[in-house]
DNA sequence: TGTAAGATCTAG
DNA sequence: TAGATCTTACAA
């Protein structure tokens, strides 16, 4: 791995790729190539982390509301479109809706290591150094340019495009618990690329719960 | 309508 | 380690 990643020689991945379970997509995308096109200029980098979120049995997934939602509609949308939300008041995730349509699913980009578009994705980062441009969910969507006008996007139609790679060895890949939850990290549905660099520093298990009340934050915002 | 929680990140 | 940020879901 290391070549430079070429558009013109990449293989689209097919729909059908992402037609079937979220935890199979998951472990298969490892390798590929997410690249985006934002403002003419071309940003890329291969996954080395992912996480896969299920349906209503999974309690730390977007589609375990009561049904479905102005926010989870677009997990239960056809396979292989693009599920951007925004969280924490300030960041944006990339996830890739799995399953075939009706049946929510999909798959968390957590890491990519950046091989192309490296100047722009570092401008967007605020120059921050190669290592730390795409470790997170929220760093990678923002180094490549990803919004809220990404969501429900087709992939290779829209901005986001998703390419076959070079697939690690089943040796290379290891599974934890998923990361950032209070519920549903027990289940071991992370994907990343064992001893990679650019893997997410996070680990897993729920964050601490503490929360600010509505009489801490002192009015309105 | 109000409250609580959240698939995170960064500064100190 | 704690704070910033604000959207979403759900209960009353």
């Amino acid at each position: 791995m290391g070549t430079r990643f070429d558009l013109a020689e990449a293989t689209g991945l097919p729909s059908a790729f992402f037609d079937r379970p979220p935890e199979l997509v998951a472990r298969e995308l490892l390798g590929c190539v997410v690249a985006t096109c934002v403002g003419g200029v071309l940003t890329a980098g291969v996954i080395v982390e992912t996480e896969a979120y299920l349906g209503r049995g999974d309690t730390g997934s977007h589609a375990s509301t009561r049904g479905v939602t102005a926010r989870n509609a677009v997990m239960y949308g056809p396979p292989g479109t693009a599920y951007v939300y925004f969280t924490y008041g300030n960041h944006h995730m990339l996830n890739l809706v799995c399953e075939p349509e009706g049946v929510a699913g999909a798959v968390l980009i957590r890491a990519l290591r950046p091989i192309e578009g490296i100047a722009e994705m570092t401008s967007r980062r605020h120059g921050r150094p190669l290592r730390e441009l795409c470790d997170g969910p929220g760093k990678l969507a923002a180094a490549l340019g990803i919004d809220l006008g990404d969501n429900g996007s087709v992939l290779g139609e829209g901005r986001i495009s998703v390419y076959d790679g070079d697939r690690p060895s089943p040796g290379e890949v290891a599974v934890s618990g998923r990361i950032g939850l209070t519920s549903g990290h027990e289940l071991e549905l992370r994907f990343y690329v064992a001893e990679d660099p650019f893997v997410s520093r996070g680990r897993p298990g729920p964050l601490r719960p503490k929360r600010r009340t509505a009489a801490q934050q002192g009015g309105p915002k």
